[in-house]
DNA sequence: CGACTGTGGTATATTTTAGATACCTTTTAA
DNA sequence: TTAAAAGGTATCTAAAATATACCACAGTCG
């Protein structure tokens, strides 16, 4: 993790312990940190939520992104889908252990930036 | 913060409290999640750093998404750039007070990923 | 001198991802 | 019968990410 740059007796440089792939950091953010992936993760944090719920509660997220990130979720062991009634279909998502144990990294995320009032800009 | 979805006395659901625009972690994560900013960020939290040797930190980056990300955290004030030296020329980014306000949420990812030993899928 | 490395980037093209929109089947309820 | 709910999928376009090459300039090696 700690990488640092070196240069040899002639001026050229190396880095060593370079990230070679990405890093712990980088591999955490792929897991939780892409679009909407850590509101789902936060919304699912007191109880199972239905499909349709979920998407309404994540302003601005079409069925598809959500879905989408659900279904990795899924592969990543983070969310379990669970049927709940066929006729008519009632599906809902909840938190694995694993899912569970992410929750404090996003309360923490969500308090500092409500504290800086964290805006985002218009593209 | 809170959504609840309510079903009215003819069965239509409403949301209460979604998410009209994306939430305080959705914010946040447009912050500093993003690919690559957690890294870079966390990659500056010791001292400033040149740019070639931050993209040399970071496995995958191009020189590009470095000098993209750059500027975006630059714009959101939590990076500083500054010119160490015209001919040569020389520069180097380092963290604001308000970058490294975001360091202990890093520093809890890094542990959470390292604890779980995450790993990423190729596609 | 001339080739090579370093600096901090930019330009261009291609691939990948996100987003908008519409649509599907089934069930319940007015 | 029309309408809305459920949980999605299909299609298309817009926006990002990535790969690759390239710039101008400074210093160093032989």
């Amino acid at each position: 993790m700690e990488s640092s740059i070196k240069t040899d007796s002639k001026g050229r440089k190396k880095v060593y312990n370079a990230c070679m792939e990405p890093c712990a950091i980088e591999k955490g953010m792929r897991l939780i940190g892409g679009k909407w992936k850590g509101s789902i993760i936060y919304h699912l944090k007191d109880e199972p939520v239905r499909f349709n719920d979920l998407t309404r509660m994540l302003g601005g997220a079409t069925k598809k992104m959500v879905d989408q990130r659900l279904k990795e979720l899924e592969e990543e062991g983070m969310v379990i889908r669970k049927v709940i009634s066929d006729r008519p279909i009632a599906v809902t998502y909840e938190l694995t252990e694993f899912g569970r144990s992410a929750l404090h990294i996003l309360e923490q995320l969500r308090l500092w930036s409500e504290l800086n009032d964290v805006q985002i800009r218009d593209k």
